[in-house]
DNA sequence: CTGCAGCCTTCAGGCTGCTGTCAGCTTGGG
DNA sequence: CCCAAGCTGACAGCAGCCTGAAGGCTGCAG
């Protein structure tokens, strides 16, 4: 997944990213609302984590921009506790969700789930891929001898497939859902992922479609 | 599918042209608004891929000009990163869709099967080709035994054949499609090509009319 | 600090499948 | 029967893709 962070506390900011980085998420940290603005006309992210008080004015403001051009891209807005007011004028703005500062990480890791969940409008939270059991809530593959574990760019690249199955993936946006902008990656690794994709939930799910992508088949 | 790609950086055309006929659709290469009026007035392109910046002039005034002459053929603008209102004002100008340059030829490609998919979709979401079943959006074919691929030439000639059900498609139109002006084919490839997707369709279905080219039964 | 383990990226070699071409064959019409 | 048009199997060249291995990085335990 690929997360546009606005935050311009340089603490919070670094924490939040390498713990969604190493969840496997692509991580693009704004701290201003003008880089915000650049990054969000550029970059499609799926969740956006948006700190209201920021150097260059609200987020507020940067909320009602995003959804005046119709992007309806999920928003969580991380406030501190005395800001309830705030608040509830970044839930009247498009917020989907809030998250009190200070937070613990692993609260934060469980909203973007929910959030995650909620907007990929996953309707099955157990998907079969022939005899393996995805959990993308839980994160957790089963297979015929037991758990299956991935690392969390194995994840991503799973994750990203999930989300359109039965449609051509192209290979750029897996990248894009690996890699935030700035992160010079020139190299096959998009390939080398799904080649241990394969191995590890059986070859059969991940279609290659030649000069195009990926396409996910799920029986 | 026939591509007019508008253009001036030799670089940048050469690339999004031979990744373009790798998914076998015919180029035609414009690097100037006179050049790109003047195939724009001989070809029917099934889609034009426009620059915006071009040494004799804006495209937005060709994409005006065209949609002046009630040509809705679909537009993908291509745009540098910096150039916001130039794209706002073709979005305006009749423009269906826009890539930022630096673009991944992937996205390329997915957009072109997008806008394609948009505008085929007035037809048909599924073709039945007696036990053959055809999705265009996904570009997949089911058989009784299961998915059938087909190569990018493959699939050129097949969306070809089914643009004109029941119509007598001529042998030059079919290589039109598959073939940018300039490209000196010689060669039968366009039988070779019938007789891939017979073997992969089941013959039926693809009807020779001796002198005059090919038709397509759909029952 | 040192060694270790897991993960990520890169690279190169090999493999697969696509493509245009041709030659020899079949088909259909006059 | 003859000829033109069309069909199809074979093939070499090539680009895209796969995958094993190697090296770097980080975090952890001793």
């Amino acid at each position: 997944m690929r997360v546009l962070l606005v935050e311009d506390d340089p603490t919070i900011g670094n924490a939040v990213r390498d713990h969604a980085a190493s969840q496997g998420h692509a991580v693009d940290w704004a701290t201003t609302i003008a880089q915000a603005d650049a990054f969000s006309d550029v970059v499609d992210s799926d969740l956006i984590l948006l700190d209201l008080q920021l150097p260059d004015g609200s987020g507020v403001a940067f909320l009602k921009r995003l959804r005046g051009r119709r992007n309806m891209t999920p928003v969580i807005v991380l406030t501190a506790r005395d800001q309830i007011s705030d608040r509830i004028e970044g839930l009247n703005a498009g917020a989907d969700d809030y998250l009190v500062k200070p937070f613990d990480l692993g609260e934060l890791a469980a909203r973007i789930h929910a959030v995650a969940r909620r907007y990929g409008q996953r309707t099955t939270p157990i998907i079969q891929l022939g005899d393996v059991e995805v959990e993308p809530a839980e994160r957790r593959l089963t297979g015929p001898h037991g758990a299956i574990d991935l690392s969390g760019r194995e994840w991503a690249v799973l994750d990203c497939l999930l989300r359109h199955p039965g449609t051509i993936v192209p290979k750029s946006r897996i990248e894009d859902a690996l890699y935030a902008l700035g992160s010079e990656v020139q190299s096959n690794t998009v390939e080398v992922y799904v080649s241990r994709l394969r191995k590890k939930l059986g070859s059969s799910h991940v279609v290659t479609v030649r000069g195009l992508g990926y396409r996910m088949d799920v029986a």
